[in-house]
DNA sequence: ATGAGTGCAAAGGCTTTGCATTAGG
DNA sequence: CCTAATGCAAAGCCTTTGCACTCAT
């Protein structure tokens, strides 16, 4: 578990967490991580796709399903209703995203430790009086992109 | 403009927003005004014709169309793939979303005007920065609800 | 009157599933 | 070997669109 520096380092945690699921690490689910790492932004499966063209389109479904529920990958909303995935906050640091309304772009970002602590602390009292168990919190900037502004 | 008090004021407003744009609040219109804000919380298309059995599938997804682009109701992405609709923040005040992963439902809370305020200083510092144009923020809780926990 | 709105049914587009085949451990 | 994974095509499901009719202004 934790953030993961090098790329052969990810690959092991992946194929972890995939093993402890009773899953595969095939040639596909390597190269749809790789693509991931490599772009640093959601994908979209159709994205991804062109990435990766030897990758089936319901292998793209499935194994980013798998990946999803074995904790490698994250499944985003953006503003379209295109599903979006990008690595697991666990492999590569909590972030927040930038969702462009005219093309549906996600890009990532950050804000201070200190603003993420006081968030993180009043939602946990949010959640409490709601008697809601939270798995995670999701701030999101919606509007419109340089390319498309 | 501004947080209406009654439901009158809201049909008022309402009547105004759609009036600007040379649309019609038309009888199908005002019901599904009215069970959103009976609602209180985010509805899908589907949920929405539970309550209003006289709205046609076609229509519903035709006014909320018109609605949105109208300013009077906002469309939120849940945990599901299911569009759900609110009326407007302009309306009815800003806040966040609780969103159940199981049964996909949404609830509304709000924080403090202080961390709101810090928030949004924060965001517009990195939009700036990225050189993005926000139209809004959005912070959601996303976790399990009390009747599905 | 006259164009916006409505309803039904058909078409679309992303996603899921069935089934036979291939490959990972 | 034995089961998970893959690919293709078919099926699903939410959403959009075409078209003729109706209603709001």
């Amino acid at each position: 578990m934790g953030v993961t520096a090098s790329v052969a380092d990810l690959h092991e945690e992946v194929a972890q967490r995939l093993a402890s699921r009773g899953r595969r690490y095939t040639t596909a689910r390597r190269a749809i991580v790789e693509v991931l790492a490599a772009a640093g932004a959601p994908l979209s499966i159709a994205g991804l796709r062109r990435q990766d063209g030897s990758l089936a389109l319901s292998s793209a479904y499935r194994n980013l399903s798998v990946l999803e529920r074995s904790g490698v990958v994250h499944r985003v909303v953006g503003a379209d209703d295109l599903a979006r995935y990008e690595l697991a906050e666990e492999l590569t640091g909590h972030h927040h995203h930038l969702i462009c309304t005219t093309c549906g772009d996600v890009r990532d970002f950050t804000v201070s430790p200190e603003l993420e602590g006081d968030l993180d602390r009043a939602l946990a009292r949010i959640a409490r009086a709601h008697g809601f168990v939270v798995d995670h919190h999701r701030l999101d900037l919606v509007g419109t992109c340089p390319g498309c502004g």
